[in-house]
Parts: structure tokens; C-alpha cells; sequence
DNA sequence: CATTGACATTCCAATTATTGGAAGGTCTAT
DNA sequence: ATAGACCTTCCAATAATTGGAATGTCAATG
């Protein structure tokens, strides 16, 4: 299976596979006589787990993690539950702050006429009002 | 008014000053004639507002636009208007995603027993559950 | 057999906003 | 004179991804 198939196969294109490798997140593929990445159903196996992962929204270092654990066979689910559950915080947090912004403009835009007058709260509140 | 005063004036802090001043965001500060960039209270102002608008999440490129309307007498609010809508369409973009990362993750937690034994269903979804 | 097209390789760079540091110059005060 | 706080520029790293250039390989076709 070459670099292609396994994107394909996994979901995660040919740039990003070599990206991973370059950064020990999937260990380096067994090269072909010709120099090609030669890759396994379960290297594939891997590649999709890391592509669940980020579509979670975990980042490189927590998949990282996971990986390590999904390959322990004496891991504890408390450490899984750890990671997961640091990663539900830290999206919570952003959420929170995006949420936040959004409520914001959405008071001023509200009470932005939206016309051809230069009269305007959203740029008023940036300029600072006081 | 050195950029260190500026900077705690604004809440910019003077490395992101230059920065901003190397993208073309906020103009070229005029300089003393020992080279120190020297700044009004005007130049603050256009400082604090970029501060704002990056606390409510704007890009760059936004704020760019933004303080183009804001120096713009003839501008009409609905122009403004509509990069601020722009901009909490993205957010609500934003927020739903992590929202439904969160929801995806809090469900596998919940079933995750987080004892000393290994059996964990964020790690088999991860894994790929079929 | 030579060429073509699809695929592979490496390397370098851009993205976005921010931070860090190095190496050096200036100012203020002791 | 020297110390310390400030300023300058330049280069690099961050996180994850994408783009491109230059080059090599493979399979098939004319």
C-alpha cells in the first residue's frame, strides 16, 4: 500500500501522514526498494485513529497520548478519562470565551441600524465609548 | 510616549505593536531622533481599538477593514455591520464545533468506567467501534 | 523504445497571531 | 564609569496544515 491508498484509506491526505512521521506522532513507514512509504492495514488502522482524534479536536501531543495508551494493554481507563476529560475542559473554555464574544457583538449589531448612515455602536464600542 | 508607555496605555504589548506596525495594520510610528518609535495619544487610541476588536476575536484582516470604516466619515453603518456579522456567523461556526466535539466526548466519558482497568470506549471509539 | 501522466520523494515556505531570545544601542541615575 | 531599564532589529519557534518546486519512479501508451 502506498503513501495514496493509505490516505485514501484513512482519511488523512499524503502530506499530513508524512507531517506525522517527520514528528514520531506514527512511527516512520517501512520503505519499498524504490524509497516509497509502504503502508499496512494496520498502520492504516492507525492513521484513523489519529484522524478521530483530531476531529475530536485533540491536539498532536494529546494523541500522542492516546496513542501510547491505546497500545498499553495494562493502561487504566482513569488515564484515558483523564486525557478526555482535560480536553472537554479546554474545549468548554474556548467555547465559553467564543460564546462570550459572540454575545457581545451580537447586543451592539443589534442596535446597529445596518443603513447608509455612519453612525454605528459596533464601532463606537471598539473606539471605546466613554 | 515610548512604546513601553503605549503599550501599558493600550494593552498592547510592545512586541505585538511592532508587529502590528510590520503588517501595515497600524501605520509606521514616527520616530525621535534616537530611532525609539514616539507615539500620541491619538496612536493609542487606534492601539486600543485594534485591542478591543482582537478581544471580540476579529482576524486581523477584519480589523484592518474595521479601522479603515472607522476613519471613513462617509462610511455607512451597514458596511460595518456586516464584517461584525460576518464574524459571529464564524464564531456560531466555531461554536458548534466544539460543541459537538464536547457532546461526542462527554458521551464516551460518561460510559468510561476511569477505574485501573483498561476497557475504555473513548479509546475503542477512537479506535473505531465497527 | 521513448514519452506521458500519475504518483512518489525531499525541502522550503506560507499561513495566523504571538512569544522568545540574541546582539546591540540609548537613557537615566548613581 | 557603570548599572539597569528601556529601545532597536533580526531570527526562530509555536500548532497544524497547505502549497509549491525540483526530482525520481511506475505503468501504459503511441
Amino acid at each position: 500500500m502506498n503513501i495514496g491508498e493509505a490516505a485514501l484509506a484513512s482519511g488523512v491526505n499524503a502530506k499530513m501522514i508524512r507531517y506525522y512521521e517527520s514528528t514520531g506522532l506514527v512511527p516512520a513507514a517501512r520503505r519499498s526498494v524504490n524509497g516509497y512509504r509502504v503502508y499496512s492495514s494496520a498502520d492504516v488502522h492507525t492513521l484513523r485513529f489519529v484522524k478521530r482524534a483530531r476531529d475530536l479536536g485533540f491536539s498532536m501531543a494529546q494523541i500522542d497520548q492516546l496513542l501510547q495508551l491505546w497500545q498499553d494493554p495494562h493502561r487504566s481507563s482513569a488515564e484515558v478519562k483523564r486525557v478526555a476529560s482535560e480536553h472537554i475542559t479546554e474545549l468548554q473554555q474556548k467555547i465559553s470565551e467564543l460564546e462570550s464574544m459572540k454575545r457581545t457583538l451580537e447586543h451592539l449589531a443589534q442596535h446597529c441600524h445596518g443603513d447608509q448612515r455612519p453612525e454605528c455602536p459596533i464601532i463606537e464600542d471598539l473606539a471605546g465609548r466613554e
